[in-house]
DNA sequence: TCGGTTACAGTACAACTGCATTGCCAAAGG
DNA sequence: CCTTTGGCAATGCAGTTGTACTGTAACCGA
């Protein structure tokens, strides 16, 4: 090993830069030039790290959804009760604050990349699948506890609910309503889920 | 006037040419010259239609709006029971077939699109605005009706419909699960609002 | 010390981008 | 007839794109 460097942070550095770029000027923006202005570094670097451009894409969208994760593992106290539980793990995933809106913004870029490039759909899929099916255990734990209505079936309950965050999601980072009106939106659907 | 051509129609035909490209290789692979070819025309002819691109790009974007709307309206007899004309009404914003795929992957570009460009993201808050109006009106018209549940307030319940369709629809795009799973969950989704 | 590998920076290049310009042709009005 | 005007094609241009190819310095095992 001539130089001591540590590749993985190099690389988690370079896709930050591109996350902010997209953020600001959308994913169309993204370029090898543009993301090595924003992280400061020459284009050879980025090139160096990188084989092509669509690897550094995948990469970064693996950020993305690493953050995610991340913050979703924060929120899983085996004690408190489900309702709760399940509130502040989709509560992430809204667009509340200036962070949560820029990875918010990425990833609505990478799901309209996906729609169109089957590869890096791969990425997103998965991820999206074990949550849905996260969901749906917790439910039916709930359902199985006496805390949720039992009308409805787990799995599906669990993707609407995480359409319904996507949708809302989407919707306020559009402008068309503000996130505390998602938030209410959010609450009253769990309300039909759980009881008052 | 020269020569009679209907300036409108050859502007349509030119949108629909864009949102075959954006629908098959993204929004990033929108340019003058792939729409021209994908129309079968010069180039020139399209910047002839079209002061420039973003000129372009918010045309197809009120070409998609119009289309929905055209759908929409068309499911609305008015004695049919809302819950029914509800249904049939939400259903046409679900990528169920063919066209309606494209048209999705198209909106959702857009989306992403607007997300950084407030100027377009105009055009779409609109259009949904009213159209939350609109169910919403219909939700309350079924309350009144005895055919709903009253524990719901129906601005929030429809902008809940309106998000989870959204939503919905984002994952079908990204290949998560099928339409016809979809349509499941937002027919359970309807049971939870009307009765059985 | 030497050779090899890694870590960059710089540049060159072909392909592409949006847009402006130019020119030709058909039709309508004087 | 002939000038004007709109419809359209072709080409040129400056800028940006992804990528390949340099060159050069730092480091480490031998």
């Amino acid at each position: 090993m001539p130089r001591k460097v540590d590749r993985h942070e190099r690389r988690t550095r370079i896709a930050a830069a591109l996350m902010r770029v997209a953020a600001e000027r959308g994913l169309e923006a993204v370029s090898l030039r543009h993301v090595a202005a924003e992280a400061s570094v020459s284009v050879g670097m980025v090139q160096h790290y990188f084989r092509d451009k669509d690897e550094m894409m995948v990469f970064a969208l693996g950020r993305v959804s690493e953050n995610v994760a991340a913050r979703l593992a924060a929120g899983g106290d085996a004690d408190t009760p489900l309702r709760e539980m399940l509130r502040a793990l989709l509560v992430q995933l809204l667009p509340l604050d200036e962070e949560r809106t820029v990875e918010g913004q990425v990833a609505l870029a990478f799901q309209a990349y996906a729609a169109v490039r089957p590869t890096v759909a791969e990425g997103l899929r998965e991820n999206t699948a074990q949550m849905r099916a996260f969901v749906g255990d917790r439910i039916r734990a709930a359902q199985a506890a006496g805390e949720a209505v039992t009308t409805v079936d787990p799995l599906r309950a669990a993707t609407a609910l995480l359409a319904l965050v996507e949708g809302l999601g989407v919707h306020v980072l559009g402008g068309h309503y503000s996130a505390d009106e998602a938030l209410a939106v959010f609450d009253a659907h769990l309300d039909t889920l759980f009881g008052p």
